[in-house]
DNA sequence: CATGGGATTGACT
DNA sequence: GTCAATCCCATGC
């Protein structure tokens, strides 16, 4: 068991579904996250500590932001004791607060184009590379965990990646109009294959 | 220093 | 369902 990868930054994945993740008057809530842990191929920690990697390696509790395709930052919470690299990707939130800035920010109105993917929420709460390390606890950008009841959680395979592709470390809060496109089709092949 | 590859999104067929 | 936009970073000469 202790060479083997035990599974924690699953656990913290599925703890974050119902968090609150706040920046300045926006906030909303996690109804989706993905796990990713140095010992597999889908993550960016997996070829080592390079200066992209390195608050990845750092210790848990701290922000992970990163550009995707150029284009969108992407939001991670660090999620393993120092010197482990592993995250917890935070791809869609249900809007709470400040929701006419988010929909300013993103140029829609609709409640679920606001922060239904990983890029869309970044946009939404203004948050990008320079929060890169930032502590959680601390601010400017945090995450409080919830305090109510557990909800009810699907685990499915994680999305937009070409490795490692099997593996069920993505959590949604069942039935959640607010998860992202994926999160669509994969309630669209569940049904199709109850059929 | 040049090159290639993305943990995506929005518009279009 | 398909496809381009666009920039940071890792890798190789």
């Amino acid at each position: 068991m202790s060479d083997s990868y035990s599974g924690e930054v699953c656990a913290v994945a599925r703890a974050l579904i119902g968090a609150v993740v706040r920046h300045g008057e926006t906030a909303g809530v996690i109804v989706e996250t993905e796990a990713y842990h140095e010992s597999e191929p889908a993550c960016h920690a997996h070829i080592g500590r390079t200066p992209r990697t390195l608050t990845l390696f750092g210790p848990p509790g701290r922000a992970y932001v990163y550009r995707s395709y150029g284009v969108h930052a992407m939001l991670n919470a660090v999620a393993e004791p120092d010197g482990i690299a592993a995250a917890v990707l935070i791809r869609a939130l249900q809007p709470c607060d400040g929701i006419e800035l988010m929909r300013a920010r993103r140029g829609r109105e609709r409640l679920e184009e606001l922060c239904s993917g990983p890029g869309k929420l970044t946009q939404a709460l203004g948050i990008g590379l320079v929060h890169n390390g930032v502590d959680l606890d601390a601010g400017p950008v945090t995450i409080s965990l919830p305090g109510g009841p557990p909800p009810d959680i699907v685990v499915s395979r994680r999305i937009g990646i070409t490795k490692a592709v099997d593996l069920p470390w993505r959590f949604s809060v069942r039935g959640s109009r607010f998860v992202s496109r994926g999160g669509a089709r994969v309630a669209a092949s569940v049904s199709r294959s109850a059929r």
